[in-house]
DNA sequence: AGATTTCGGTCGAGATCGTCAAGCATTTCA
DNA sequence: TGAAATGCTTGACGATCTCGACCGAAATCT
């Protein structure tokens, strides 16, 4: 489905996303034109999401980051994704097995800000809050290489 | 630090980064020069921290993603901390507070890929797995507006 | 206050880049 | 065997980016 051009096109891209047509055309040694072809087919299978930019949350002045564990109460299960899915504050989230429902990043400011979220949905869900204190692995994609499990 | 217009900048490229200088001129009203300007500081100042690419991990064979909980074993920390980064199915780690000192995501092509990979580490922490079974928000940045917790 | 420096902006020209049409080779399929 | 489809290249045109020169407002210094 993908061959060894396109993986090493989406390589580069995801390095730098503005590297020229010209640049990417000779780094996989195909002309321009080619290389513009392959990443619309890319782009129109859904294989590039996107294009776009990777902001800084310091920079907007969130100093602070959580993983927030959030189980609904009976019945309310709708409700709370769909508060969640509101509140722009939340930077991800992802429903997954287990006891807690949803699992799901938050940006705030200072911990006052954390608190009158979470009040926003204390009434519908038990949460546990754990704040981020480092980051050892930031966004990547997984690997490109057609596998790689278990090795190194 | 940021003005109306860098914030304004920020939210089109967020959405699409590829819109020309010209365009983003247009949008904001300033001339494409002072645009270019305007990027090339804020990314020297490190608000913009990558122009990339996101890519369907589903486009790759990733069709599993989990949230794994991670507790090394006394003593561990650092090794499994390494062990973590080196192994390229992690696309995100967090650091935390709590029993849990780590949560990371994880990439895999099948659930056997996960039981490979989670052994790995089993002798050097204590995991809880949780299988994502649907992403209500996928990354997403903070609000750029200059401020917002408890509105909406 | 008045002069000066700094900051952020515009304009225009030259260089660079992306896109399009035309054409060619290889593979696939009837 | 031949026709159609695929994926590539080349070359030209138009759009875009970049760089230098210049300008004005605001802050700074004397």
């Amino acid at each position: 489905m993908l061959d060894d051009l396109d993986r090493n096109l989406l390589e580069i891209l995801v390095r730098d996303a503005r590297t020229s047509l010209k640049q990417l055309a000779a780094q996989v040694g195909l002309s321009s034109p080619s290389v513009s072809e392959r990443l619309r087919r890319l782009e129109e299978r859904g294989v590039i999401r996107a294009f776009t930019v990777e902001i800084d949350p310091l920079a907007l002045g969130y100093t602070l980051q959580a993983i927030v564990r959030i189980r609904p109460l009976p019945g309310k299960l709708h409700i709370v994704q769909k508060l969640i899915e509101e509140i722009a504050e939340f930077g991800e989230c992802d429903k997954v097995t287990g006891d807690d429902c949803f699992v799901a990043r938050l940006f705030v400011r200072s911990i006052g800000d954390l608190d009158g979220i979470l009040d926003r949905i204390a009434d519908k869900a038990e949460t546990s809050t754990a704040i981020i204190k480092a980051q050892p692995i930031r966004r990547r994609p997984p690997p490109l290489g057609t596998s790689s499990a278990s090795s190194s």
